[in-house]
DNA sequence: CTGTTAGCGCTTTCAT
DNA sequence: ATGAAAGCGCTAACAG
C-alpha cells in the first residue's frame, strides 16, 4: 500500500484540539498573532508527535512562492572549494528555514526558465549572468533575489561577486614583491573557464603587464609555452589556478629548469596536490567559510527584503607561500 | 509590481478555446485520452506562445508526488568526478521530464526527513545508507526508488552500486600483474572517507595481503608510512585515491627513493594533477559517462514501476597505465 | 485569541 | 472528443 496518508496540519489540529488557522498561526510564528502559550505548546507537541512535516508543495502553491535557494550550477567543473563552499551555504541557509538545491547542468539541456518556473524558488544564485529578460522575469515572477556570483560589476547583485579580479591582484603583487619584473600568465585550455579566467588576468593587469599564454594540462605542451615566455625574459608565471600551475611545474621541468630559481610559479585554490608538488606551490586561497557565511546572509537579508551586508574582500583572499614562488 | 499573475493552464485553455482538462491532456500526453490534432496543436501552440510553464508546486499539490530526483550529498569531498557525473545524469534525467536537485550537507544540520517530506520526490539517491525505518518511511509516503550510492551489497537499490570493490582489485591486480609480490595500501588519513575506502580494500584484499597504511596529505607524514613499508618488503602501493597516490610520490621522493623502481605507486580518478606529476601517476578510472547513463535509466525505470537494467561492472573500471606503477 | 472560509493551479473522474 | 467540478494541503482575510 503505497500512500498511508499523509500527515497533514489537520490532523495536528485535531490532536491538539485546535483548527488549522491555529495551526499555521503557531508553526510559522505568524506576526501579529497573539497565541496563548498553552495552546502553542499543545500544538508544538501534536506536531511533534505526529512526525508532522508541512507539504512544500501546497505551501508554495499557496503563498506563491517556495523556500528554495536553487543554483544553477554551470556544467564546467567547479571544483573542490567551491563545492565546499556551498556545502557550508547550505547548512547556514537550513538554519534560517531556506533548502539550498543545486541544479547542475548546462542551460541548453533544459531552458533553465522551465527549471525555476517549476520551483518558483526564494532566490536563485548562478555563476554566470542572466540576460537582462531573464532577470526581469524572475523578479516579476516573485524570485527575490537574482545574483550572478560572476558577472561584470555593477550589475544587481555585484554584493555576491567573488572577487576573482582581486585573486589575479594578489598573484601579481607577490611575484613583484619577490623580485620578478617580467610576469607571464598562464591560461586555462578548457574554453568554458574563461568566466573565471577574464578577471583574475584583469586582476594580475592592473599590477603589471603580463605575457599571456594557454598551457594545456600536459607537460610537453605547457613546456612549449615556458620555452616562449623564458625567450621573452618572463621570471614569474601566475597560473590561472593550482592545476594549470602544476602544468607549468611540470613544463618547466622537462626543459631541465628550476623552480623558483629559474621560473617562479604561484596557483590559485591550495588543492591537496599542491603541496604535493615537486616543488610544493605557492598558491593563493579564498576563506571559504567566511565566503559561504557571508553569502548566506546576504541571501537571508534580500529574501526577508533587507539590505545586503557588504564584505571586505581582503580577509577573503589569502597567499599561501611555499616553494615555487 | 512584483507579481503579474502567473500564466495557468487556464490562460492557455482560454487562448486555445478549449478547457483547462484538455489543455492538461495535450501537455501529459495522457494515455487513453484521444485528442484530435486540431487541438492539440493549438494548446500547444498556445502554450509555447503564453511561454506557459506548468507549477510544479499545484502539480505535486495534486499527485502526490513531484518529479525532482532529490540527491543528498555528503560533507566529505566528493570529487570533480563525481560532480562531473551527478552533471551527466541531470542532463539524462531532464530529458526524461525528472528534474535533478542535489541537496548538499550533513544529515544533522537539517534532518532529511525533513527535507524530502517537504519535496515529496519521485526518488532520493544518497551515497550512505538509509536506516530501514528511514527507507520505509520513504516508500511508504510514495518515493519511488530510494537507493544508496555505496551501501552494503545485496541490500535494496543494490543496482546502483559504484562497483568500488572492483577498484581496489583492479590495483591490486595490476601491480600484481608487473611484477610485485608485497603490495601495501595506502589509506587516507580523511575519516569521513571510509565508506568509499573500505570497499576499494576489501577489493585489493581479495587478490593480494596488502600492508595498510594511513597516508596523510603531506609529504614528510607520508615518508614515514613509506619508509615502514619499505622495511616490510613493500615494492607496490594501492593508494586510495590520486592525491594519496600523490603523496607517496612525494614521500618516497623525500626519501630519495626511485618510482616506481623502488616503489610502485598506483593511484584512483585520474584527476588532472596525475598526468602531472612526477613522476606521471598510473591510475584508475571510472567510466563517468557510462556510470551517469545506467543511473539515469535505472531511475527512470523505477520511477516508472519497471525493472531495473543491468551494467557489467567491468566496462566501467579502466586502468590508465603512466610511468608511477 | 481562535475558527471559518476561500482559493493557489493542477489532475482526474464522471458527464456530455 | 471535450467539459464541469471536486479537491490535494496550506495560508490569510475576515468573523466571532
Amino acid at each position: 500500500m503505497p500512500d498511508p496518508r499523509r500527515i497533514t496540519s489537520a490532523d495536528v489540529a485535531r490532536r491538539a484540539g485546535v483548527s488549522r488557522a491555529t495551526v499555521s498561526y503557531v508553526l510559522n510564528a505568524t506576526p501579529g498573532q497573539s497565541i496563548s502559550p498553552a495552546t502553542r505548546d499543545r500544538v508544538l507537541q501534536a506536531a511533534a508527535g505526529l512526525g508532522y512535516a508541512p507539504s512544500a508543495a501546497a505551501r508554495t502553491l499557496r503563498t506563491g512562492r517556495s523556500d528554495v535557494v536553487l543554483c544553477l550550477i554551470p556544467d564546467w567543473p567547479i571544483g573542490n572549494e567551491m563545492g565546499n563552499t556551498l556545502g557550508n551555504l547550505s547548512t547556514a541557509l537550513a538554519r534560517e528555514g531556506l533548502t539550498f538545491l543545486a541544479h547542475p547542468g548546462s542551460r541548453d539541456d533544459r531552458p533553465i526558465a522551465e527549471v525555476w518556473k517549476a520551483i518558483t524558488p526564494a532566490a536563485v544564485l548562478s555563476f554566470t549572468d542572466f540576460s537582462d529578460d531573464e532577470t526581469e522575469a524572475m523578479r516579476a515572477a516573485g524570485v527575490a533575489l537574482v545574483v550572478a556570483l560572476l558577472g561584470r560589476a555593477g550589475r544587481h547583485g555585484r554584493e555576491l561577486e567573488v572577487p576573482q579580479t582581486l585573486i589575479g591582484r594578489r598573484q601579481a603583487d607577490h611575484l613583484s614583491r619577490t623580485g620578478h619584473q617580467r610576469l607571464g600568465y598562464a591560461y586555462p585550455d578548457d574554453p568554458r573557464l574563461q568566466i573565471f579566467a577574464e578577471p583574475r588576468l584583469a586582476g594580475a593587469r592592473a599590477l603589471a603587464e603580463p605575457v599571456v599564454r594557454t598551457v594545456p594540462l600536459d607537460a610537453a605542451r605547457a613546456a612549449e609555452a615556458v620555452a616562449g615566455w623564458r625567450a621573452d625574459g618572463v621570471t614569474g608565471i601566475c597560473a590561472y589556478n593550482d592545476e594549470v600551475a602544476l602544468a607549468v611545474l611540470a613544463g618547466a621541468r622537462t626543459l631541465g629548469l628550476t623552480t623558483p630559481a629559474d621560473l617562479a610559479v604561484i596557483g590559485v585554490d591550495d588543492i591537496p596536490a599542491a603541496r604535493l608538488a615537486v616543488p610544493p606551490l605557492t598558491t593563493v586561497t579564498t576563506d571559504q567559510g567566511l565566503l559561504a557565511a557571508h553569502l548566506a546572509t546576504t541571501i537571508v537579508a534580500a529574501v526577508g527584503g533587507r539590505p545586503a551586508p557588504s564584505l571586505s574582500a581582503d580577509e577573503l583572499i589569502r597567499v599561501v607561500v611555499r616553494e615555487s614562488g
